[in-house]
DNA sequence: CTTGCACAAATTGTTAACAATATGAGCAGT
DNA sequence: ACTGCTCATATTGTTAACAATTTGTGCAAG
């Protein structure tokens, strides 16, 4: 994320002030969570513009603070940005969406050997412990928690691995992740991932390498599956019509 | 790249305008661009203060803008902020080289596979193109070009699979590559890289997925072994020793 | 010689006003 | 109806002045 985060912990009188967990978080942190969170829950629909002036009233903040947010968030593929048009929540195409969830297997397929070789009893604990709060997320009946909580299980993955540029990516990747299910979420079916996280871990504990992988790719392949990913075709009919019969 | 880079092709009196060559790119990326290779070439050094006012004087124009490119460089961890405090050329840690090197083992490990699949007769045309680049370069001994070239093969073979996700990764893996090459080189080697690069394209025309991945994880290995990173080991010794005693 | 303090200088962070640009409505002409 | 035009409006882009912060220096006290 590029919006800096390391505001200094508020201390009040010898005692951490109230919102001490969200300490760690600068103004535009804070903003940049709170609209991209809008986004991934589908509060705020692909395309609908997003003005300087009214977000910074609503957040009480500057326009410049909003302005660079944008620019966190369009670095992020969650905005985009027209010059001297404004920004707009992103409209993932089908073609990128199917990009995200090629480069997802690319990578995450080759960090399961590796989370094989990474994976200590500490580890362990921490998967296992994760697939307590996927089930309970999926208890409240919350999608919105769903799936950040299902995708940090796949960002879990690659801590363990320990390799922080690596995170990184996978960070990057569960956020356009997230906006993209948001978008092209079939309605009708609903995943029960918790499941199959439970499946890999039991791989990850026989250190069945090569079955972890295959089922790391099937998971993403499931994952993708249950998305509209059919390209529109809307054919540009009258102008290619008229331009082919020249 | 954070910076946004879409300036309409300028165009005079029906002739394009003379830096067309350059016309894509905004006066942020230009800025962006310059700064980023000063760093490259070790023109700017590690640690060096990057002062807001200094950088517009010098390249003419207003603080904000460079505050917006050093964001952008910050953001591709070419830079790094301090809160009121400016910002300075990063100084990459040894840890951070190394998880920089695992993540392209990892990716680009995984990406040739995918590059035996997707080579057809077209991209070996621009892959052997290339090579000839990279010869013209070294010929001309100006080490910083051959490390650019050196770098864009890698880039290419992610252009060739067609991922546009996993291409903006290598580039921010090969932008930082090159940064930790230039502060991490041993003066006493000099890489003859083509050659390597050479090898690997036959192995794309024999169909050999797994020896190429074989040689590319080889590249990278002895890539990253011409380069110092042993952790340095100045301990705290004072505070360090003191604290221990108690 | 070190520590603590106050103050000055340099630098970054923020704001509000202004300039530039795009958008859409209205209206005339065909 | 459709095109082309002008102008008002909304919105973004830029600037310059101001506020806040950090850093360094000098000086006095221990």
């Amino acid at each position: 994320m590029a919006v800096a985060a390391n505001r200094k912990t508020r201390v009040v009188g010898g005692k951490v002030a109230a919102d001490r967990v969200k300490a760690s978080e600068s103004p535009e942190t804070a903003i940049y969570n709170k609209i991209h969170r809008a986004i991934a829950e589908r509060r705020l629909l692909p395309g609908s513009r997003l003005i300087e002036d009214q977000l910074a009233e609503v957040f009480g903040v500057s326009r410049m603070r909003i302005r660079w947010v944008l620019q966190s968030l369009a670095r992020d593929k969650v905005v985009t940005l027209h010059r001297n048009r404004g920004a707009c929540v992103a409209e993932p195409t089908v073609k990128e969406a199917k990009e995200v969830f090629a480069a997802r297997r690319l990578i995450e397929g080759a960090l399961a050997r590796e989370v094989v070789r990474a994976t200590d009893d500490k580890a362990l604990k921490r998967l296992k412990a994760h697939i307590k709060k996927e089930v309970a997320s999926e208890k409240s009946h919350d999608r919105a928690m769903e799936l950040r909580t299902s995708h940090e299980f796949h960002t879990l993955l690659a801590e363990i691995v320990g390799n922080s540029v690596v995170v990184d990516f996978l960070r990057e990747l569960m956020a356009r992740s997230a906006l993209i299910t948001a978008i092209f979420e079939r309605p009708d079916i609903s995943v029960c991932s918790h499941f199959t996280h439970s499946r890999l871990i039991e791989l990850i504990e026989k250190r069945d390498e090569q079955g972890l992988v295959d089922a790391m790719l099937g998971h993403l392949d499931e994952i993708e599956s249950y998305l509209t990913l059919y390209e529109k075709e809307d054919q540009p009919v009258d102008i290619k019509t008229i331009f082919s019969g020249l």
